[in-house]
DNA sequence: CCCTCTAGGATTGTCGACAATTTGCGTCCC
DNA sequence: GGGACGCAAATTGTCGACAATCCTAGAGGG
């Protein structure tokens, strides 16, 4: 009775995912892409009359937001789109700092390093295609691609789950300041020697590669500020 | 017309809570302490009437916690409390360490260690008082109370919402495994190390002691696996 | 001319009912 | 007696309407 495993690959429900899981993602594709630039307010009526559902689903998928932290909710006055402020650009890549350098660590120490580093290797790929076509948006993409596999690697349920906030938030921040970016074969190449300090196991440059990556992106979004030495800009 | 700052202190509209704010709290306060013990299945009607509210604000509860991590969602199925497996006991922990490692950066680089270490002792003496009243729950809480208040104290809005989850995961492993606790004197003072090394300034030593604060429990609720060399359970 | 109060509109918060789907049990056939 | 089929109960998913609350614009008074 029981089919031969391979043949079926997947083979799932006609929608296995729910409404609002469904309206959650469009939106948080439309926030992460700029579509709904910071500080849009979103009607739920008008939300709804345009996903054509009912207003349930819908609020669930936007405290979904809300609860990550795309969406700021304020008491009978509506939902908007969270604006990041410089403070929230460092806060960001502090955040993304101490995520990705767990996963680093964990994806070094799980003893499944060449494997790890060919997945990544893929969206070093992808980037360089989009950097050859000229391609800003899709090579913001790629980069996050491979950050995002990175934490996946590193089998952290956890770490996983607030890294995608974080990933979303940074795409916020690169869509904002476009045109800050730096040579785009530096930005490549810095991805080519994570890598390889992880494929080598050294975990000493691996995190230092880590760090600077880091610590570039902040003084190139948010100048002024620095990672390292503390120097964060006072809360708002 | 405006009033002396400070003669009222917070005064606040009567209810600044939503309801389905509320009904998450109690909730977290019930799976934290163990009054929904892990793989409870929870009911929406039968909540709705415990609550005394409709299931719409229910949901968005439910929702809530589903997306902090703390229930489980299946289709058509139900809501199920969570249940901690020894591999999410290395998980949280390991997780815990990143954003408490990046927390305790922060707040030995914001230029406010007394006062954050003055908050800090603040929860070692309530520590300290339970630990005399030898009451294993309370002292647990004064426990977390710790971390979070560090993790407050980086200042990072980030940090702080990441952990929220972390902490109360902690507490569910706390409880669940109620009785492998190390000598209460022992657990208080390593925090007094921590709080010590911070007001110093001596990055350093407080980091590893925060490592080893990590591993020691790590050692203790899921015993043969380790932080430090990578030892994780397979992924279940 | 400015401040205050009031009425209107709009939005969110809440509720009860209906529809879709799944699970478990009972029945029927082999 | 064992297995498969079908039905029914229970649960979640969805919907539309009503109520509470808040912002805004306008008129009135000082």
């Amino acid at each position: 009775m029981a089919l031969p495993p391979g043949m079926l690959p997947e083979i799932e429900p006609v929608s296995r995912e729910s409404t609002a899981a469904v309206i959650a993602r469009q939106l948080r594709d439309a926030i992460m892409t700029g579509a709904l630039p910071p500080g849009t307010q979103l009607g739920e009526t008008e939300l709804a009359a345009r996903f054509q559902v009912s207003r349930g689903p819908l609020r669930e998928a936007m405290q979904h937001l809300v609860s990550e932290g795309l969406l700021r909710s304020e008491r009978h006055r509506g939902l908007f789109v969270i604006d990041l402020e410089p403070g929230d650009v460092y806060d960001i890549y502090a955040a993304r700092s101490a995520i990705e350098r767990a996963a680093m660590l964990r994806a070094i120490r799980g003893g499944e390093r060449d494997r790890i580093a060919e997945v990544l290797e893929r969206t070093v790929v992808e980037m360089a295609a989009a950097a050859s076509d000229d391609d800003p948006s899709a090579l913001s993409t790629a980069d996050l691609k491979f950050h995002e596999a990175l934490i996946n690697a590193s089998g952290s349920k956890r770490l996983v789950r607030m890294a995608r906030t974080l990933l979303i938030e940074t795409r916020m921040c690169l869509t904002a300041l476009q045109g800050t970016y730096q040579r785009v074969e530096e930005r490549v190449d810095e991805h080519t020697k994570l890598i390889h300090a992880l494929r080598e196991g050294d975990e000493e440059t691996a995190l230092a590669l880590l760090d600077a990556h880091m610590e570039d992106a902040v003084q190139r979004l948010a100048p002024g500020t620095s990672l390292v030495d503390g120097h964060a800009p006072p809360v708002p």
